[in-house]
DNA sequence: CCCCATAAGAAACGGATCGTATCTTAATTT
DNA sequence: AAATTAAGATACGATCCGTTTCTTATGGGG
């Protein structure tokens, strides 16, 4: 007997982004295919051509589902420790995900369908850095002087240099972004709050 | 009447690289194929995959040969001028190249093979940022304080950066980087010299 | 100067995957 | 219940892959 069910809208894609995810780990980007998707979806190419045009615009549809956890400002009660633990959300977020299929998406994703998958790397830059700067401040850690936009986008910035070129950063690497770059750099452009420890 | 001239060794693969770099012009990496690139260089297939044994291998060959502009230590008699020549240099050195096959070499290069690559977007990153910071500290533009690895490697981490997220950069982001990040930073943590402005 | 090892270049292959077109039929809409 | 929409199966020509086979130009060694 064949199949008799056929799913439709959300419920089959959703299975379809699933299979991608799937052969995507088991293969890796370059041996995923339409067919390989297709047969583990229990669907057909036509179906999922008719959704997405090109390998790279169907990988990130799944890649951007199945990584779409959404990063919370952290609030340890330090800037040095909440700066910390926004690099290491970033690198748990991606490292699920895996560095050359983002790079490959980078390099084929259309720009308009970049947009997403950029969200996803960046998670909102500069918005994640915003509060955290403002509780510093509240605290009395750093002085009300204006940030550059690039000042907020450097610690993301950082991070995500780190994981395209070298693949999942140590600790010790998170840790020397915060003590030798972002704090620094911070307390310089911001000043120091009133009551300096 | 058959071509009867048969290239051998250094000035074959020369030719073939060229082919390579001009199919890469035309059709992109995505669209580069073996045979295309054999065609061009009027030689065949066998040939090519004698030499490399996959397309990433072969791309970064041509891409390497076709860049190996050497970057030296600019002298503008500033740090500030210094380290944004530098920048340039790089943006320069990267523009003749294309974006998106870096990103597609990173991805599909065996870690082996991608050293040369990197070797040519970083241009020996630290190395070149140590005489201009030595330049800077005989000038008395900087203190002697010890700078660590990281910061030494900040400037080219953030053209590097630059370039593979947003493509070229522009002169104001490299300007930016130069006076928001890198100059309040080597300041702070070299501290002054001794003669202060 | 000739011989010979080496590699260039031509041609053809089976196979995989591409992207599309065709057709039947289940699921949904009216 | 009828009509519309889209799933799913199948098959296609085309392209590129990576390799094999074979001929013959090239350049070095004797």
């Amino acid at each position: 007997m064949t199949k008799t069910t056929r799913r439709r809208g959300e419920a089959l894609e959703q299975a379809i982004l699933e299979a991608v995810t799937a052969e995507l780990a088991e293969h890796g980007y370059a041996g995923l295919t339409f067919e390989g998707v297709a047969v583990r979806a229990e669907t057909s190419k036509p179906v999922l051509y008719r959704r997405w045009p090109t390998k790279a615009e169907m990988v990130a549809a799944a890649t951007v589902r199945a990584n779409s956890t959404t990063i919370v400002s952290p609030d340890t009660g330090s800037l040095a420790g909440d700066l910390l633990a926004l690099l290491d959300q970033v690198r748990t977020v991606v490292d699920a995900s895996d560095r050359s299929v983002l790079l490959t998406l980078m390099a084929e994703l259309p720009p308009s369908a970049a947009e997403s998958l950029r969200e996803l790397l960046v998670a909102r830059g500069t918005q994640l850095v915003q509060p955290i700067v403002d509780h510093a401040r509240q605290r009395g850690e750093l002085g009300d002087a204006p940030l550059p936009s690039r000042l907020l986008a450097l610690p993301i910035d950082l991070v995500r240099h780190e994981i395209l070129v070298t693949g999942t950063p140590s600790d010790a690497a998170l840790r020397s972004i915060v003590d030798v770059i972002l704090m620094p750099l911070l307390r310089a452009a911001a000043g120091h709050g009133q009551r300096p420890g």
